[in-house]
DNA sequence: AACCGGGTCCCCCGCGCGGGGGATTTCCGA
DNA sequence: TCGGAAATCCCCCGCGCGGGGGACCCGGTT
């Protein structure tokens, strides 16, 4: 059983080169070709192809609509391949939080279009090597930890400790329990904290600490 | 001029494998073989390659390890792809934050692992696919915003307002000058904002906002 | 007309908090 | 040996905060 495709370009002289380049494997089949992103959204639905490859400029809407459309339904299955001449990052993003298996250049060579196809249809997804290059530089910065300001350097490990715990909104009792010290010491420590970093109290102590990464989110 | 690439790999059969690959393009040249990570380090500073091939499995260093050492010298032009058996998803993760121009399995046909040294060669970078797809999972969860808590929707838009400016840390006597109110009515609001949200003081509420993503880091 | 939710303002009360002092012990480096 | 830093504990004082009441006005629904 052949991997059916389906074609979504406005311009009809691509879509019929990309057919032929399907059409020169056996197990590739076009079944469908549309020239704007409303029809691919309901050529889609109707027809359930394997693979969608569509170019992100389209009239009615536009490539990457139609990719959160047919993507954001639950009992879709068709893989989403999308087409560009420009690596605008903003299309990439949203390209993949829709889900889409692909974030290729339309300077792609026939024979990796064909494979591209296939390694989406198996479940995997690829991009271009000219936006993995940034992809990678963004995706870095989002696992990096927020830099530590360097006032935090001045308190100490104690300190640090009740900070971590007036972050998470503990209350001066509370703490002295699970630290098991006096609850005049705590106060000491938030004393210490506040002066050190310059807060006003705990309420500015806990937003301090979560805007500068103390605290993990969820 | 061709493109220098150093190989290490732990198993000779492999690098020879390799290297034989190379032996078929004119425009690359093997420059060196090493069997650990820190020959690959060295010998990286010494030839500066144009492009490193490296295990991630290697003796003495790993090659996620080499790969950082590599990459943190700002002198370095050296790009890295990474090759490995499995492709655990915290070794693709510290792989990309180190900065490699690619991450392929050991599966890659010999041909595809050529292209993707003069992939990386030029700048850009490649993953396979099947880590591809993943990491688009996991990218788009990273670019998605919080999920708001469903509690919220008690509060009226007024509430929600004061919510945002205690989460900044501002006092009752602040917001009520923000918003041109007296300060008894921001007593009221918070309050209610209290009992809705089930906070015990404002302090829980800034930690509650920061963790619900109702405040920007930074 | 009566009702109600939302926004505004008011008073009282108790308490946690933060600043101002001071004190002790321990430990480490000069 | 003598500092000094760090951690611990103590007292007093003023104030911001939060709860518990109540009140008024407005706009929309019943």
């Amino acid at each position: 059983m052949p991997l059916t495709v389906l074609l979504a370009d406005d311009h009809a002289m691509l879509r019929s080169g990309m057919r032929a380049i399907f059409d020169t494997q056996p197990d590739l089949e076009c079944v469908a070709e549309v020239a704007d992103g409303k029809a691919a959204v309901s050529e889609v639905a109707r027809l359930r192809p394997d693979v969608a490859v569509l170019d992100i400029r389209m009239p009615k809407l536009d490539g990457l609509g139609a990719t959160e459309m047919i993507l954001s339904d639950p009992a879709n299955r068709t893989k989403v391949l999308l087409l560009t001449t420009y690596d605008t990052d903003e299309y990439v993003y949203r390209a993949l939080k829709a889900g889409a298996s692909g974030f290729l250049l339309k300077s792609l060579p026939p024979e990796e279009l064909i494979s591209a196809v296939r390694v989406a249809a198996r479940g995997d997804a690829l991009i271009d090597p000219s936006v993995t290059q940034r992809l990678i530089a963004r995706f870095a910065v989002s696992l990096a930890p927020p830099p530590t300001p360097p006032e935090l350097e001045l308190l100490t490990a104690r300190e640090r400790e009740v900070l971590h715990l007036v972050a998470e909104a503990y209350s001066n009792a509370e703490i002295a329990a699970r630290l098991h010290v006096g609850d005049e010491t705590v106060k000491t420590h938030v004393s210490r904290v506040l002066a050190k970093l310059g807060l006003r109290d705990r309420v500015h102590a806990v937003a301090y600490a979560h805007v500068n990464g103390l605290v993990q989110r969820r």
